[in-house]
DNA sequence: GCCGTTTTCGGCCCGACTGTTTTCAGTCG
């Protein structure tokens, strides 16, 4: 079993005793015990083998005596018998009611308790009927804040992050290309796309191994894999199952002679290729899985590479994140689509968090990890006061750390700037939460929206309006509040919002830590076409997370945003410049 | 359940906001 699924299942574990009304000091060992499952390097479920390395299993902070057998359990059954006795007592529903906003732990046990609601389907059934609100703290607001989360839930159902999908593709592609013949895997779909989340999986695989007549084998191999939890079908060329998160994993086995026709095919998107093969028939050919062939006499024109395919259409290759057909097919045939951001374009990173708030590491530990990532500056942004679990600065503090970024600013020498910054809640009233004479000390001030307010639209696009109209804003942090998968993205009128930022100068943050990538493509369209300044952050909260850039990048791409759209692709002293003056 | 010790117990990030209250519980970050 791998680290994300045993990490999950403790995770639910403390779920369940938070419904179970547990010790809240237990609770959380769980969710700790949890994140160090996620995050740590090591493999867990190898170091349950044996005494030896369940000594090597308690160095881990957060892993104790408990938790190294519980992780024992869960290695050699699948699961732990906490979970299985509170699953047993609750069921499985009670888990996925947590996952509506505004839902937590006290509410599901009180739907469960008082109206036997053990489920998202009972929950809507029961809204409907009217039954709610005879509950203690069922209101009308209450009420239809629950509708509105179930529909979103309803609609993000069944899909993951681009991040989990692609570390489940990894750690699936690392197995089959251990069997001699297989040469190369090659995730097609919305996962070469780069869209924000990915239904399934879908995996190419090649090589000599892969050839027709010739893929018993390895079918069988494919087969095999202990990461699949149960096998929904195989063909000959063809393996599909669950992996034990849900997703489910498609695997096809090419012949190299028509790879480029299949990569072409199943990367997609529908509408790209539906454009696509009206174009090939135009000019006489049909485009089909297998290749792109005369119509007459059915001969092949191309199918090993996408290029070939593209070239005999009379077209530039196209770069997989701009298959949407929105016009990238008549820009390849004019042979002028746009060069797109790369990663080695960004110099600076605006946006991260040290131990001095709910970071891991110093600043000087982030600011080399950051000189090692190709940067030429970076802010050090952490969180001011208001967001008290994260030990958010006060003013005091916040001076302090000032002087603290200046000191390695000095011991840095020039080879990397690091500016002074803090990432300032904005309150209901649309106020910061720092005094005005501390933030005018600061080069970087992020005004950062959070949705935990859960107020209309117009209510939250106003308090933002209030926000960025403080002189000293000038980047605004996660505009739309999003968590991936877990929020309705536009609690606020993004339009109205991008509108005032780029009259004042203010920035927008597109946040490219896979759980948020707060503007998806079409924000970002749309903040260009508005002319704001869009600036591209990690938010990382250690060294390891600071260089993540790439699923923010590839949403970039999807935008069709170049280097001279994105603010940090400038020189430190050109970035200041460009920014927001400050009073 | 973990951890560190003033070392085998007693601590363990907490404040703002909302909706429902009519003084506060529950959720979020």
């Amino acid at each position: 079993m791998d680290n994300p699924t045993m990490a999950r299942l403790l995770s639910e574990t403390a779920d369940l005793l938070e419904i179970d009304g547990g010790d809240g000091f237990r609770i959380r060992s769980y969710r700790r015990a949890a994140e160090a499952a996620e995050q740590t390097t090591h493999d867990l479920n190898a170091l349950t083998a044996d005494a030896a390395s369940t000594a090597r299993l308690m160095e881990i902070p957060g892993i104790g005596k408990g938790m190294a057998a519980n992780l024992r359990a869960i290695a050699a059954t699948g699961t732990l018998p906490l979970r299985e006795e509170l699953l047993a007592k609750y069921g499985v529903g009670l888990l996925e009611l947590l996952k509506l906003p505004g839902m937590g732990p006290k509410t599901v046990a009180l739907l469960w308790s008082a109206a036997q609601i053990a489920g998202i389907d009972q929950l809507a059934e029961a809204i409907e009927a009217g039954r709610l609100t005879e509950l203690p703290r069922m209101g009308e607001k209450q009420i239809e804040k629950l509708r509105k989360g179930i529909d979103d839930y309803r609609r993000s159902a069944g899909r993951f992050r681009i991040d989990v999908a692609e570390e489940a593709a990894q750690r699936t592609a690392s197995y089959l290309l251990a069997f001699p013949g297989i040469e190369k895997i090659t995730p097609a779909g919305s996962l070469r796309r780069g869209r924000e989340t990915a239904g399934d999986l879908d995996l190419l695989a090649s090589g000599s191994a892969c050839a027709p007549e010739h893929t018993a084998a390895a079918v069988e191999y494919v087969a095999a894999y202990p990461g699949i939890h149960n096998m929904i079908a195989r063909g000959e060329n063809k393996v599909s199952f669950h992996l034990a998160s849900g997703m489910q994993v498609d695997v096809r086995l090419l012949p190299s002679a028509s790879y480029g026709a299949a990569l072409q095919y199943f990367t997609g998107s529908k509408a790209h290729n539906v454009a696509l093969r009206q174009r090939a028939l135009k000019m006489g050919y049909t485009l089909s899985e297998w290749a792109l062939a005369r119509l007459d006499d059915s001969s092949t024109v191309a199918a090993a590479t996408e290029e070939e395919i593209y070239a005999a259409l009379g077209m530039d290759w196209i770069p997989p994140e701009l298959r949407e057909n929105l016009g990238e097919i008549e820009a390849a045939a004019r042979h002028s689509l746009p060069r797109l951001t790369e990663r080695a374009d960004l110099r600076g990173d605006l946006h991260m968090h040290t131990n001095a708030t709910d970071g891991h590491d110093t600043i000087r530990e982030m600011a080399e990890a950051a000189l090692a990532c190709g940067y030429r500056y970076i802010a050090i942004t952490d969180h001011s006061k208001n967001l008290a679990m994260t030990n958010g600065l006060d003013e005091q503090r916040a001076l302090e750390q000032i002087q603290r970024i200046r000191e390695v600013d000095r011991q840095m020498e020039g080879r990397i700037r690091v500016f002074t910054g803090i990432e300032v809640d904005i309150l209901a009233e649309g106020a910061l939460d720092l005094d005005d004479e501390v933030l005018a000390q600061m080069e970087i001030v992020i005004a950062c929206v959070h949705t935990r307010f859960e107020q209309s639209r117009e209510e939250m696009t106003a308090r933002v309006l209030r926000a960025i109209e403080n002189p000293y804003v000038r980047i605004l942090g996660h505009p739309t509040g999003r968590l991936l998968l877990r929020r309705e993205p536009f609690a606020l009128d993004l339009g109205v919002v991008l509108r005032r930022a780029a009259e004042l100068g203010v920035a927008v943050e597109h946040n490219a830590a896979p759980e948020r990538l707060d503007l998806c493509d079409r924000d970002l369209r749309l903040a260009k076409e508005l002319g704001c300044r869009i600036v591209i952050n990690s938010d990382s909260h250690d060294v390891r997370n600071l260089g993540k850039m790439e699923y923010g990048i590839r949403q970039l791409r999807r935008a069709w945003l170049g280097p001279e759209d994105v603010l940090n692709t400038l020189g430190a002293e050109a970035f200041l410049a460009a920014l927001r003056p400050r009073p």
